[in-house]
RNA sequence: GACCCAGUAGCUCAGUCGGUAGAGCAGCGGCCUUUUAAGCCGUUGGUCGCAGGUUCGAUUCCUGCCUGGGUCACCA
């Protein structure tokens, strides 16, 4: 408290001292329950047919206007907010005198009451009974609306984030954030319970990080007088779980990247992985595509507003190839291209390239700058370059260049990766001992070898389709959010 | 990591072409038994993000740093 400023510490003070007389007048300012029999909502809605009779409900008190011997005041519960009507003579001297009139806006209160409508025509909860449930001793922001609209608001993003508890309660629309995440998530499970996947929980501590191309956190398990990474995905795992004879697997997973951060990039996020055995990457993408038409259904949203276009979700996703794509946007024949061609022609382009690249990677270049940007309507792109993809089955009848790997782009986002799983273990090893080598060239994301699931591929593996989603992306989407940061609940900040 | 913007009372913000600051709300005292951004009278509260520099004097100008936001780069 030390830390408070003293005009701060001047309001606690004065809340300290109410909490003293509160307590010196017999009432317990922290009791141990209040049963409510109603939410405020249904107050609202049952309207004119609920004045007369009783009912109870207990919320923040967020509103308050002492008119001397009587009172109005608003308090919010989780479903919204109600005006109710405290008169000294209905609920007794002694609680006007020695509760009510030492709350404050913050405190939580549970009142019991009937219901009328006052001359201005708000429903009103006149209280008979008025219990306090928590005295609050710190002051929240103002909370001052008139028709919906808020005044002095509560929008400084960094302490929103910071004391989300605050940004909940001076903005308790964006709770319908993070129910309408909680209801994607239920449809996700659901989807898949249904479709007779099993929902499993991989180690989040990999003593071998694997599974994507990214930088790891890492930690230390002192029993083991080990180090341990935090995971980047679950890929390898959950391949595991194939071989080992689960044909339907999930996972909703926290994956942990030591990367940047902007408002597409949290260091700690959740993915969706998920992996059929017998099935391949066009399996994947009908499952994907349903798998995202779903998840919007129980949002209730057939379209959405996302970055500034309208997307619609109902429409079939379109398909395209990397080339088909390419090709058009550039009216050259790309998959014709060399290595040394590709780099000339980037270059020409002026895009930031180096002759360190390889082919994949320079093709990775092309398509982020020239294509992806235009992707808005959902959009499956296949056929991606080997040379990034060392997890992913070469494409069946072609010339060994390509992988069978799609990724789905949402308003220009990438949304889903995917492939037909890479599955031969020899091709395998060669895969990941070429990712090995780049990471002695210094690429710090480039995988690692890990040879337990060498070992368990070298068992033998079905052929197997297998899925990865951003989760947050996907809500981000779905509830029409530009940051990420507006879909976690506690984003990452730095502490200060 | 680079660039741009911001940081003044608990909250939302003004302001100082350099002379150590104001408002509304909240708070505190008073009046008020159907108010609703309640009202009326009075009033407390600030290391102006932090640290240096220039200056007789810096919250203001300069430099560096911290924190956040935005754009870009990388990634999901």
């Amino acid at each position: 408290m030390s830390q408070d400023h003293r005009s701060l510490q001047q309001i606690i003070d004065f809340r300290l001292e109410k909490l003293a007389r509160i307590r010196a007048a017999g009432y317990d300012p922290y009791p141990y329950k209040f049963d409510p029999d109603t939410q405020v909502q249904s107050i609202q809605e049952t309207g004119d047919d609920l004045v007369g009779t009783p009912v109870s409900i207990a919320g923040r008190l967020v509103s308050l206007r002492k008119m001397g011997k009587a009172s109005f005041a608003h308090i919010q519960d989780e479903s919204g907010k109600q005006q109710i009507y405290v008169k000294r003579d209905d609920v007794g001297a002694d609680v006007y005198n020695n509760l009510f009139k030492n709350l404050d806006i913050g405190d939580i209160i549970g009142v019991r009451g009937d219901v009328f409508r006052t001359k201005t025509g708000e429903l009103t909860l006149h209280v008979r009974e008025l219990t306090l449930l928590a005295k609050s001793i710190r002051p929240l922001p103002n909370l001052k609306e008139k028709d919906g609209q808020a005044f002095n608001e509560f929008d400084d993003k960094e302490l929103r984030y910071r004391q989300r508890h605050l940004d909940f309660i001076a903005n308790p629309e964006v709770k319908t954030i993070f129910r309408q995440r909680a209801a994607i998530i239920r449809s996700i499970r659901n989807f898949f319970d249904t479709r007779g996947f099993v929902e499993v929980e991989t180690p989040a501590l990999q003593p071998i990080y694997g599974g994507a191309s990214a930088r790891p956190f890492t930690t230390y398990h002192n029993t083991l007088e080990q180090k341990l990474y935090l995971r980047i995905a679950d890929e390898l795992y959950l391949k595991r779980l194939i071989i080992g004879g689960f044909e339907k697997v999930y996972e909703l997973a926290k994956n942990f990247r030591n990367e940047g951060m902007d408002r597409n990039h949290n260091p700690e996020y959740t993915s969706l992985e998920f992996y059929q055995a017998y099935q391949d990457l066009y399996d994947m993408m009908e499952l994907t595509e349903e798998l995202i038409k779903t998840a919007a259904a129980a949002t209730g949203k057939r379209t959405v507003n996302f970055g500034g276009k309208t997307i619609d979700l109902t429409m079939p996703f379109e398909r395209k190839s990397m080339f088909e794509l390419l090709n058009k946007k550039t009216g050259k024949t790309i998959e014709k291209m060399a290595e040394q061609q590709l780099l000339e022609y980037a270059q020409s382009l002026k895009l930031e390239v180096s002759s360190k690249m390889n082919y994949g990677q320079l093709l990775d270049k092309l398509f982020g700058e020239l294509i992806e940007p235009d992707l808005v309507q959902p959009t499956f792109v296949y056929d991606y370059p080997k040379a990034i993809s060392p997890l992913a089955k070469v494409k069946r009848n072609g010339d060994g260049t390509l992988v069978e790997r799609f990724e789905l782009f949402i308003g220009g986002m990438e949304f889903a990766n995917s492939f037909s799983e890479l599955t031969d273990p020899l091709d395998q090893r060669q895969r990941l001992e070429a990712q090995a080598k780049l990471r002695e060239l210094g690429d710090e994301e480039a995988q690692v070898v890990d040879e337990n699931f060498l070992q368990a591929l070298e068992v033998g593996m079905p052929p197997t389709g297998g899925v990865g989603i951003g989760v947050d992306r996907l809500v981000m989407l779905l509830t029409e959010q530009n940051s990420i940061k507006d879909v976690i609940l506690f984003p990452a900040l730095r502490q200060i």
